[in-house]
DNA sequence: AGAAAGCCTCGGCCGC
DNA sequence: TGCGGCCGAGGCTTTC
């Protein structure tokens, strides 16, 4: 569920913990899934010194005096410093806080805690993340970028899936994915391939204007579309039917009318 | 009951 | 025919 724009605010948060030293880290079993062992997490955290902190798309990473910690929020993770949100509230899957949702966490010298609250469980904790496989970040992203990104030969893959496929730009979820195309008037199944060069300025420009619409608005979630994403809903630009289906593996709407 | 704002794996298909 | 890469489908997991 979170997706670049949510993550931005979690390091934002994070960022209050850098210069505070670790007493005790532990993830449960299903966070610690991409690790070697469950207590490598525990063993890795102790003693660290927080010293910066970043990002990678929906990866946020903790830089220290040793290893490199990273962390990622699946469909319904929150980040928590001392139970505030790193968000405006727990937004997310259940609106609410249960201490058996949360899955992994830290503990500094000074008394604050950073735990990840995640119902879903398909939040994970990472000790030296690789970020070769993490594409361009979506906040960050300059056309020619983009256009590389992009890729084009023969008809390629919707532009939807590409949009989401982190190994090309990190950050792109369901609804910012959604809400881009929309904005440019794009219809989600197109080839790559087919775009035209009006379509791809045309979507370079919605992606920034995207990120940065709904980053002041305060999330993924703000977007203009958001309000027809039921079915039977209608295009708040004409009024046309919103169309459903799976597109790059994922629940999609779109304007029957404008997007093309 | 079915879907969910993420990601990983698997298997089929295509082209060299 | 053999192989690798690309791409879509399905699974994970729990909740509402």
């Amino acid at each position: 569920m979170p997706e670049v724009l949510e993550i931005e605010s979690y390091r934002r948060l994070a960022e209050r913990v850098v210069g505070a030293t670790i007493t005790r880290g532990w993830a449960d079993a299903y966070a610690a899934k991409k690790l070697s062992s469950p207590g490598a997490w525990a063993r890795a955290v102790r003693g660290r010194t927080v010293t910066s902190t970043d990002r990678r798309g929906k990866l946020l990473i903790l830089g220290t005096d040793g290893v490199t910690l990273a962390m990622r929020f699946g469909m319904t993770g929150v980040l928590l410093l001392d139970g505030e949100a790193g968000l405006e509230g727990l937004f997310y899957g259940p609106h609410q806080y249960r201490s058996q949702w949360v899955r992994a966490g830290l503990e500094f010298d000074d008394g604050r805690s950073l735990v990840v609250h995640d119902p879903r469980r398909l939040a994970r904790v990472e000790i030296d993340p690789d970020l070769e496989e993490l594409g361009v970040d979506a906040l960050a992203i300059s056309r020619r970028a983009f256009d590389d990104a992009l890729g084009a030969r023969g008809d390629g893959p919707a532009i939807k899936a590409r949009l989401l496929d982190q190994s090309r730009i990190a950050g792109v979820g369901n609804l910012l994915g959604d809400e881009m195309l929309f904005r440019a008037g794009i219809d989600p199944r197109t080839p790559v391939g087919r775009l035209d060069a009006a379509q791809r300025s045309a979507l370079y420009r919605s992606f920034t204007q995207t990120m940065r619409t709904l980053g002041r608005r305060g999330g993924s979630h703000t977007g203009d579309h958001m309000e027809a994403r039921f079915p039977g809903g209608l295009c708040p630009l004409d009024g046309a039917a919103m169309r459903i289906d799976t597109v790059g593996g994922r629940t999609t709407y779109w304007c029957s009318v404008h997007q093309r």
